[in-house]
DNA sequence: AGATTAAAAGACATTTTTATCCTTTTTATG
DNA sequence: CATAAAAAGGATAAAAATGTCTTTTAATCT
């Protein structure tokens, strides 16, 4: 359902947002060992993040990975889409093409409201609402 | 969260479960199309379904897969925990390790209640809950 | 018993996902 | 302008999931 890229992508996403803004940049380096993600592999996705304009990047001295006050209203689902694709997300619990609510399934009948309501969760949850009330780093990343 | 396999799985017992009994076994050369799965894949992961006694099988002619009475109590979650694994299902949605109720990460908070929905579903669901009532094949198995 | 049928088992192949490494490009700063 | 810092990109590797094929074993029927 989210693949485990996606879960680093949201994992480095959320130290960015705890750790980082405009005027303060960071590395990759010191995000991959708090979110336990092999460094140069949460590389990857955060710079594909990137290109898509959910996270914010630049280069050179003093460059790094940040999230703009505009970045940290994107939602998770806007992240799992860049990281998984449009697909692997809305594809039916039972990988059935074509299967929806009109058309269910059987397991569709079963399980399809909760798997609604887990994307649903993805589709309104922002970096924003993640974090909302939290400071403290160490909480969100356990291993 | 599941996997393909195990959603193949599931397919080929349903098949089995409307169409099979102990004096009706059923070649998977029979079931493949119609749930849509790779005949030697779908064989494999039978045979590993007998295997754990989930399912039925007989070698030789007139041999088959099959369920018995006894096999129709069987959950959908005892056929995913034999293709996936333990940890696979109860895996964290975001595949963090010591991850539960008691010390949640960030995303558990919103989906976990979600999750233990969905996996309730898989241990109360029985092969026979899933068909009763239902006598037409196809409409169990769209594309 | 022998022939035939069918699952069981295992070896092999492909694809996808995950992960690493190395080079290139960009940019800030002295 | 030179240099160093950092992301971007490309190529490759390793692992896991998915899928195929061949051989072995067991059951049934003549």
């Amino acid at each position: 359902m989210l693949s485990n890229s996606s879960k680093y992508a949201i994992k480095g996403v959320l130290y960015l947002a705890l750790n980082s803004n405009a005027d303060h940049k960071i590395l990759v380096r010191d995000i991959y060992e708090t979110v336990h993600v092999p460094e140069a592999y949460l590389a990857k996705l955060l710079q594909e993040l990137s290109r898509h304009d959910i996270i914010s990047s630049t280069r050179g001295p003093k460059g790094g990975f940040y999230l703009s006050e505009n970045d940290r209203q994107h939602t998770l689902m806007e992240i799992v889409k860049v990281i998984d694709g449009e697909k692997r997300v809305n594809s039916c619990v039972m990988g059935i093409r074509n299967c929806n609510m009109d058309n269910p399934c059987v397991l569709h009948k079963l399980i399809g409201s909760n798997k609604s309501k887990f994307i649903k969760v993805l589709e309104n949850t922002t970096i924003l609402d993640l974090i909302e009330g939290k400071e403290d780093v160490e909480e969100f990343f356990p291993f």
